[in-house]
DNA sequence: CTGGATGCAAACTCTTTGCATGCAT
DNA sequence: ATGCATGCAAAGAGTTTGCATCCAG
């Protein structure tokens, strides 16, 4: 059982039950995305892949689908502060660094106790879904190179 | 001694440390940021509140001020995602929740222990000078909401 | 059939850039 | 005097919206 048949069906279930269409840009883009392998992916990028499936696609729909993704648990939206949106294939609690300087953004995989925080959150009425950590600073990379840009 | 005078020494300071120009506005946007207390503010609030004391003041040199208060550590940049830029003039440690339906950003006080994280951060070679926890979720006031976006 | 999804294009928001002027140093 | 910062305006990037058409249920 590949793991394009498990999603293409939880996408499908989750369609009926919310009484929306399962339609082939739908079940492409989320092919798409599942032939991606863990990665982070940009619209941009998706829509380039999608439009090899489904000639015609558009941009909008795009956004939409991986919108879906994303409300549907597939997906998940990666907490870069502005700019284009980013979103994770990996949808398994792990967290990321950012580099200010190139922008680069890379898995960290490490546990953080997030208990006291969920408990502050609940406390004020708020349902959380999803805790993500954030660590800004400078890449290797860029704290290599002597001072550019 | 107000925090004003203190914030206004440190930006002082700094900018002659960095061989950068002390100006009326950049001093304004810090008096302004100064006055908001800690809270939240997006670019155009800036822009309004600095307009009342610098007439004239342009939107890109609130753009750019931002982000050279961020670099100085007088402000923080909250990791929503996508959207308009969002500052936080509280620059202690401190995290964010976020409703996914009316996009409010709330401040949560709880401590996370993010050593290991940061560890493995550094053992990339990264430099880290910024942890925060994003939780996203929906807010209590949403979730009393029937079901309305 | 029927209504939700799509495609297209345009609009919109937020942000950045280029250039001439001006002012802090 | 010197050149970085500013103001203005325009461009640019990313995302959203409106509407007619189409197709999944």
């Amino acid at each position: 059982m590949s793991d394009a048949t498990t999603t293409t069906t939880r996408l499908r279930d989750e369609l009926r039950r919310r009484g929306q269409r399962v339609t082939p840009q739908r079940l492409a883009i989320n092919a798409v995305v599942e032939s991606l392998g863990r990665r982070h992916v940009t619209v941009d990028e998706v829509f380039a892949l999608a439009s090899d499936r489904v000639p015609g696609i558009s941009l909008p729909t795009v956004y939409a689908t991986l919108d879906l993704l994303e409300d549907v648990g597939l997906l998940r939206r990666v907490a870069t502060e502005g700019g284009a949106a980013v979103f994770d294939t990996r949808t398994d609690a792990h967290h990321h660094v950012a580099c200010r300087r190139c922008g680069a953004i890379v898995d960290i995989d490490a546990t953080v106790d997030s208990a006291e925080l969920l408990r502050a959150a609940e406390s004020m009425g708020f349902i959380p879904d999803d805790t993500q950590v954030v660590v800004r600073g400078v890449c290797a990379v860029c704290a290599a190179t002597p001072r550019a840009a």
